[in-house]
RNA sequence: GCUCCCAUCGUCUAGCGGUCAGGACGCGGCCCUCUCAAGGCUGAAACACGAGUUCGAUUCUCGUUGGGAGCGCCA
């Protein structure tokens, strides 16, 4: 294979909001693909609509991006930098016949869209510049340039997950290329750019399927190449009705900062419309390895809170503990405020932390479970914690403590003291161990007592202990 | 309305004419256990419907129903 018969795929993004979940898939599996055959990945910023590009939203996206680990060869394209370009080839389209000179007004065809609606025809542009001579147009008038589409015969989509794809093209219209004011419209724009950077793959969402058959048009009227298409089924919110702002939790930010990895995600969004027969914990290594479009299922997919979790369970406990402090130390410092953790609390969250990642779904619930080893002092207690510590349980606490404070302050001996002590009262180990989380903790659940007792160390711990001890 | 796409447990999916329809999440039970987890075992849970084709349809074809996308001088 030679380096120019390699695939090129891109992601073309329009920077009018966030990176959301399903750009973020879009974007992933052109990744994969690019990586899995060695091919390139290339990032176009689709900004021609000049209204609703913003700078915010472009860095939005390319800080997603990264936060995604996916990354593009060579610098960004942006879209609007290349107007110039996209009216060169409109014009030689006109030159060459296969595009016209359309003067008619907006209003005239709104009105003829409302006609046609309300006759219960297909609303499209009833081509009624389509063959009239220029010298027809009023003189001045401003104009806007349409594709002479084919109007016998059928374009054919071959698309790499659907299939073939048949579209009559007297279902099609002609489109508008370059706007009254001369600039590209989105539908030039990409075949244009696509075409230019040696796009080879278009794989985007299932909602420009219809858009595909227009675009081969055009891609036929200038006789170029046509790229291989994949269209991926949309993601649906979890009731399946489209994602939208009321699910919340759109942009990968939002995933992020609640607490999401970045692996979590990658496997997540892959296995959702994807498969390789039973494996559902998939690294991104393997993944490359594994990936191809035909896999790709047909039908669109929900999005499922509880199995992202049970996933990025899985990923937290993976990840090596001083990584992973890293990471809920970082967690911490992006909160608003933001907390920064002091040189002791950093170590007794490194020190917990393989008991800590083992309870933790999300770094929130990570990083909350982790709060008593944060700061130093005695506790307040949560609601369970506080039921934890009834009269009578504060005064078996005064008695353990007893026991506990003859013996060395190591887990082993703190355990074996308990028990000990436990069963010279005729008690379970548990309801000695109970109170004592609770005064430690100020929960009623925590990673391993006698662990948590050791690195918190004597001194701390019998602070903590006394203060609920009757 | 018109065009196009889709349809297996609640969810994500495996299946590519003959399977006890498999796995995962979630849910129930049991085990382990100082709590919560993690882990192990285990249970309930699906081929939307109707016609064909075929010796035989979850699988192929058509239709119905139900979802979804598109129909802009937005992208």
């Amino acid at each position: 294979m030679t380096e120019t018969s390699k695939p090129v795929l891109r992601f073309a993004p329009s920077p009018t909001g966030m990176l959301h979940i399903g750009g973020a898939r879009t974007a992933l599996f052109n990744w994969l693909y690019a990586r899995h055959t060695g091919g390139t990945f290339l990032l176009r910023i689709e900004d021609t609509d000049r209204e609703r590009s913003t700078p915010e939203a472009v860095a939005a996206i390319l800080t997603g991006m990264r936060w995604m680990g996916l990354t593009w060869d060579g610098p960004e394209i942006y879209q609007a930098a290349r107007a110039g370009r996209h009216r060169e080839v409109a014009e030689a389209m006109l030159a060459a016949g296969r595009a016209y000179r359309c003067y008619a007004r907006a209003d005239e065809l709104t009105s003829m869209r409302e006609e046609q609606k309300k006759a219960g025809k297909p609303m499209r542009y009833d081509g009624r510049w389509r063959d009239r001579d220029a010298s027809e147009a009023p003189p001045g008038a401003p104009f806007v340039v349409r594709l002479k589409a084919e109007i016998q015969g059928e374009t054919i989509v071959h698309d790499l997950v659907l299939g073939e794809v048949r579209f009559a093209n007297d279902q099609l219209d002609d489109m508008v290329l370059l706007r009254s004011d001369g600039t590209p419209t989105y539908m030039l724009a990409v075949v244009v750019d696509d075409h230019d950077m040696g796009v080879t793959h278009v794989i985007r969402g299932a909602d420009h399927l219809n858009n595909a058959a227009r675009q081969l048009q055009i891609i036929a009227a200038m006789g170029w190449p046509a790229p291989a298409y994949g269209h991926l089924p949309l993601i649906n919110g979890p009731d399946g009705q489209k994602l939208s702002k009321r699910h919340g939790a759109l942009s990968v930010e939002a995933y992020r900062d609640m607490g999401y990895l970045p692996e979590t995600m990658r496997n997540y969004l892959l296995r959702l419309g994807w498969s390789h027969g039973d494996d559902e914990i998939i690294s991104t290594d393997q993944a490359i390895q594994w990936f191809n479009p035909e896999a790709i299922g047909k039908s669109a997919a929900r999005m499922d809170f509880k199995k992202l979790d049970n996933l990025n369970g899985h990923y937290i406990r993976a990840t090596p503990d001083a990584t992973l402090a890293g990471e809920a130390t970082s967690f911490l410092e992006r909160e608003n405020p933001p907390r920064v953790l002091s040189e002791k609390a950093r170590a007794r969250l490194l020190m917990a932390m393989p008991s800590l990642k083992e309870r933790a779904k999300t770094l929130v619930e990570l990083v909350q479970g982790a709060e008593f080893l944060f700061t130093d002092g005695v506790r307040d207690l949560d609601a369970a914690a506080a039921k934890l510590l009834t009269p009578e349980a504060r005064a078996g606490l005064a008695q353990t403590l007893t026991a506990l404070a003859a013996t060395d302050w190591t887990a082993a001996a703190l355990e074996e003291a308990a028990r000990k002590h436990a069963e010279g009262s005729g008690l379970k180990l548990g309801q000695v161990a109970q109170p004592l989380r609770a005064a430690l903790t100020g929960k009623a659940a925590s990673p391993p007592l006698f662990e948590m007792l050791a690195l918190l160390g004597r001194e701390e711990s019998l602070i903590r202990l006394r203060a609920y001890a009757a």
